[in-house]
DNA sequence: TGGCGTTTTTGCCTCACAAGCGATAACCTC
DNA sequence: GAGGTTATCGCTTGTGAGGCAAAAACGCCA
């Protein structure tokens, strides 16, 4: 059971690891993770162990990913390992232990087992959820300007965003709703930002795929 | 380990299942599945089991859906289980054990186990890719008209698909190609209809999900 | 107090694609 | 060859993404 913890810091897409000190792989890089208790799903088992790296309380959001099961993955006994995709929201910085530390995505020291494969594949899980869904909330701040949350988008995404079309694209889906507050952008001049929230807090699906819709049948 | 064995027939969308012997869950309907192997991935697993049911080759996709970890989920112990979508196209009548039917999906007998959520998201995730995917090849005989294809998309999907539409759209995304081969319908007339196959009978994503796309950078 | 630079926000336009509908094409049978 | 039947194509509409530039809302400084 393996987590890859994901998280926006600096402006880049960061994952949290932590250094092994021992056989096999040793001073190689691994995702957090632990073995399943008696009385636990997954899922709650995944966010005991994370607790030890880091409060769970800032883990927005967790799912499941691929259960890896090469017979050779783990060189020294036969190990299954149920992949998780976990999104800390920017801003907090959780204290870690020593050995754990954030590893920009494009630029990953030398991993363990098949944890490289499984960072790529929460990335793409997170990029593809990006678009048609509200995971943005798991990325952002509790209330933040379009800026800010562009910024966010393109450092998960990997690409340029444009403010304005995420913000017509946003609001049209109704996922994101004006704090009220105003922020200005330091200390020289410019027209004060509205702060926005994300609506909802858990996972939303938004765009229906439009294609192959039911038909209208308004007639 | 378990799978949703899914094919479109007499114009439903259908469930393999067999009908367990003892208990738990005795005279209960369940998913085909067994147990991991120790030099086997799961994916190889499944098909090893599937094989006891219907010949492996008509299972034309098989993909990985979510781990179920209840600590509940087995009554008599506890149990992990990871659940697999799997596809027949349309026409083929694999011969079957005695204890194995085929159910409607929106007709199911009482199902052992958390079968019943499974299969419900097996539906779901068809149902999803076969909008942004080719995953239609996986559901449709070797070659087809237009006409056929729209029923089994209506099957699979649950509601009705217009033919025209649907042409359309798989052709601009270039996943049919016409055979050469025309079909007259039945005995009466009709103009009779071109005969497509899909273009690739591996899985391929289509839709680009049609937002926040990288900039064109034109200029 | 008014201009200027900066940043944000809004309005307008275009483009791509899904979807509806009617017209046309291509057969059959009688 | 007329009429019925089925398939296919073309025209049109609607919706949403995306690009661009104008307008709005500040701070700062003369």
């Amino acid at each position: 059971m393996l987590a890859a913890v994901l998280q926006v810091r600096e402006g880049r897409l960061q994952a949290l690891l932590w250094q092994r000190a021992r056989e096999p792989f040793a001073a190689c890089w691994a995702l957090p993770g632990g073995a399943l208790a008696a009385d636990e799903t997954l899922e709650e088992s995944m966010r005991r162990h994370l607790a030890e790296k880091v409060d769970v309380r800032e883990v927005a959001h967790l799912e499941q990913l691929e259960t890896r099961s090469d017979p050779q993955r783990n060189p020294t006994r036969r190990e299954l390992a149920t992949a998780f995709l976990g999104l800390v929201p920017s801003g907090v910085d959780p204290s870690v232990p020593s050995d754990t530390r954030w590893h920009p995505l494009d630029e990953l020291p030398e991993l363990a087992y098949d944890h490289a494969e499984i960072l790529l594949s929460a990335r793409e899980r997170l990029r593809g959820k990006l678009s048609y869904t509200n995971l943005g909330f798991a990325l952002a701040p509790p209330s933040f300007t379009l800026a800010e949350l562009r910024d966010l988008y393109a450092a998960a995404l990997g690409h340029p965003v444009s403010a304005t079309n995420l913000q017509r694209v946003l609001l049209r889906r109704r996922l994101l709703e004006d704090t009220g507050e105003r922020r200005h952008y330091g200390s020289g001049g410019g027209r004060p930002a509205t702060m926005y929230r994300f609506r909802s807090t858990r996972l939303e699906v938004t765009d229906q795929f439009a294609v192959l819709r039911p038909p209208t049948m308004i007639s």
